[in-house]
DNA sequence: AACTATTTATAAGA
DNA sequence: TTCTTATAAATAGTT
């Protein structure tokens, strides 16, 4: 499919073999999703890159619901000796808060960088002056936070002794935040 | 591919159905080994019939040590190597991740306003966490593409000679999966 | 991240 | 099912 013959053995030039890599993942996850939609089948995929990310399509339920249907049609109850029925949703609901988070890092992404999964070297560095801005005003927030926070306690206490000033250290904030 | 173009939903004609099924059903599972043996990828693949028949390809060990590397893949540490507490610490583990999220989908909603005045300091120390691991993602990012240039460029030149190994500065190379 | 020349997959027909 | 064939899709190499 293309416009050289496809040898069936291990694409040795890095380069190639991951944008194959892409690809050909793409399509095949693709294909999977055809046919559960079209022939009605339920369809379980699970990729490992060579450098070990995951890669998944379950087209019916979860995956640990589809690894509990092919567990119960191969072997039976093969896991028998733990009942282990709350600590396995937990487990699972812990997976599925993780991949919230990952969708919301991905939105962040998308934000700030006019979304492209495929970001090139320019569009990474614009991506990473944001962030380093958005940081640094998260540290100065914070510490704003923590001077305010101080003055509060200090008028709950009463001590309006000869207190330091402050108000120096914050200025410029780059530099107190670098501790935080 | 074929002689009509394809409507993304089901097959109502049985016959027809089953034998697209047979056919797609060795097409996906061609493919599957293809990507596998070309990108040096694990995959595992199981279909189940619509009604009920199991197919199913793992391409490097056992099925059944392919869901192990997946449950530990995305459920974490939750296997025999971890003690695995009480569920306690699952349900604190939940928590925590909510937690997270919400910090996230707040910060996502802030970004616009260009600053974060309105979060509490707990909040903005995950979000800044959440932004340094970021970061640090763009910047092996960034080392990653400029390697491949280096390559490219050098493939292109035909410089086959006596070539620094740049290899060694990528482990561990989960760093260069973060783009892909 | 597009493009396009080819290969590959497959829908329909036998 | 299996084979054939016309055509749609996927994709390898290129820009």
């Amino acid at each position: 499919m293309g416009r050289g013959r496809v040898q069936l053995k291990r694409i040795e030039n890095p380069v190639h073999r991951q944008v194959t890599f892409c690809k050909r993942r793409a399509g095949l996850l693709k294909k999977a999703k055809e046919l559960s939609v079209l022939c009605d089948a339920e369809i379980g995929l699970v990729i490992f890159s060579a450098h070990g990310k995951l890669y998944e399509l379950a087209t019916k339920g979860t995956m640990q619901e589809l690894i509990e249907r092919y567990s119960k049609h191969t072997g039976g109850p093969q896991l028998p000796d733990e009942p282990m029925v709350e600590p396995m949703d937990a487990i699972r609901e812990i997976g599925m808060l993780k991949q919230e988070i990952e969708v919301l890092q991905k939105g962040l992404r998308y934000m700030f960088a006019g979304g492209c999964e495929y970001m090139s070297l320019d569009e990474l560095l614009v991506l990473e002056k944001h962030l380093e801005i958005w940081i640094n005003q998260i540290r100065s927030t914070k510490v704003d936070i923590m001077f305010q926070e101080i003055q509060m306690l200090r008028s709950k206490i009463g001590e309006n002794m000869n207190n330091t000033d402050f108000t120096n250290m914050l200025h410029p904030l780059t530099i107190a935040d670098n501790i935080f």
